[in-house]
DNA sequence: GTCTATAAGACGATAGAC
DNA sequence: GTCTATCGTCTTATAGAC
């Protein structure tokens, strides 16, 4: 009875992770037991360590994986020469990919605490990673003399808190749809760093 | 030998408030267990619960006592009936505030999962009241003609979340000291709500 | 008011059967 | 690949001594 028939792990490790994701984002990291994630899954609790060392790298995999997809989704959309419309691009990409990934975007601001220093080091540089591309949209539209701000950096990190707002406040059927999300934070980001 | 000489409640309460403040803040409310408060205190895990009845009241009167004491602040605080006045004055409040209370800010936002529906409902209508507020001024900014933005309640939301970010990043003795912060956040939000 | 001691159970992680 | 069983430790909360 040992083996379960049909178990496969290209479907269970998925499976894994997903569970992971949703109850971490939901209770938090610390307040969910290897033994909540393998009843979710349907697997008896010693069976998630053929996945996974250990429990925070679980985690860290989860992190990183996020900010990959996000940095790729970025590049790969990343549309005209023009500041203005980059900037624009970048709102509601930014906005749409979050509300797109909202656990893997709650857990990526609100668990890096339970990381070691050298996991943690990991998942910040890809944020700063993914900062200096709006950083550098707001520069050239500086020197294009498109926008006009007090400080660069402080700008950039002020348009991604005001966005990544969106999450803790949207529902699903709400009052708004998401293009209209859309166009009152381009309404705002574009004035708050208008000339 | 069981009770330690010059032991005294009013000062071992606070010191277990603040304890749990910091230790929840730095490692998160279910990665803290009641030992290590009482020994960052000095006491035995069971004097805890002449203070408390669980862990949980411990987490909700920090947020309550936090969010009461800054709706006070803020109503003792404001000034002109002018509303561009009285948003500039919002904006430096909030981040003064929040930068002086940064532990208890970051619970009462990341911590909220962590408690049940009564304790949840009880600080989510007092982070609407303060948000109320803020909104009010906007209105007023919109009915004189001051303000235009699309949407007054997203617009309230957006500023919050915008100037909250500044506790993710603010260091002690960093580049930027508190009123430059002020003065290059008001910019941004004056701008984004402007006519 | 604080201590020691303890109840009753959950935790992360591993070993070995199949 | 997954199971059962288990190790050693930690958990919240309580009881009773002083």
């Amino acid at each position: 009875m040992a083996r379960k028939p049909g178990s496969r792990s290209d479907i269970t490790g998925p499976r894994i992770r997903a569970a992971a994701r949703h109850l971490f984002a939901r209770h938090g990291f610390a307040a969910v037991s290897m033994r909540q994630i393998a009843a979710e899954v349907g697997v008896q609790a010693g069976a998630l360590y053929l996945y996974t060392p250990d429990k925070e790298t679980m985690l860290v995999d989860l992190l990183r994986d996020h900010m990959d997809e996000l940095i790729a989704a970025w590049d790969a959309a990343e549309p005209s020469a023009d500041p203005v419309e980059r900037l624009e691009a970048f709102v509601r990409f930014h906005i749409a990919f979050n509300l797109d990934h909202a656990e893997a975007v709650f857990l990526s601001y609100m668990e890096l605490r339970n990381l070691g220093p050298e996991n943690f080091a990991v998942i910040e540089g890809l944020r700063r990673d993914y900062e200096n591309r709006l950083e550098a949209i707001l520069r050239a539209g500086q020197d294009a003399g498109h926008f006009a701000v007090p400080d660069t950096k402080l700008a950039t990190l002020a348009i991604i808190a005001m966005l990544n707002g969106v999450n803790t406040w949207y529902r699903e059927g709400g009052r708004l749809g998401r293009a209209a999300i859309g166009d009152i934070y381009w309404d705002m980001a574009r004035k708050a760093v208008a000339a």
